[in-house]
DNA sequence: TATGTGACATCAA
DNA sequence: CTTGATGCCACAT
């Protein structure tokens, strides 16, 4: 067990964001909390920064506690992500999440 | 071992 | 409304 995992809590940060069903987003201190690393909200981010590496990994279902698209700079393009969560049926204006509260998926309450 | 960094969160002014 | 400062934890060098 030293070649085959990288680390349990970006494997676990992937597998929650996996579990991001269509049309929801979270928050990265939603997800931060729901691991346990509570307060760690950038651990988070920095998973996110490895998504790269897993294309399976919807970070654009993603968000800033604000429900801004504080991301979308690392998309492929600035629209990337917008477009990706306008698909997914989520209203977007000035790269902030409309009806975030509606939209919102807690993996500590509907996970669980 | 120590230092720097980060796609955040939260408070204060 | 905006800006600045601080806390937090894991990873890279």
């Amino acid at each position: 067990m030293k070649s085959t995992q990288k680390s349990n809590f970006f494997e676990d940060v992937y597998q929650v964001v996996k579990l991001i069903p269509r049309g929801k987003v979270t928050s990265y201190g939603a997800v931060a909390t729901y691991l346990g690393a509570k307060g760690s909200a950038r651990m988070v981010g920095w998973a996110m920064n490895s998504s790269h590496t897993n294309p399976e990994i919807p970070a654009h279902r993603v968000v800033n506690r604000n429900g801004l698209l504080t991301g979308k700079f690392h998309f492929g393009g600035l629209n990337q992500m917008q477009h990706l969560l306008e698909n997914e049926g989520i209203e977007i204006e000035d790269n902030k999440i409309k009806n975030f509260d509606f939209h919102f998926w807690n993996p500590s309450t509907e996970l669980l």
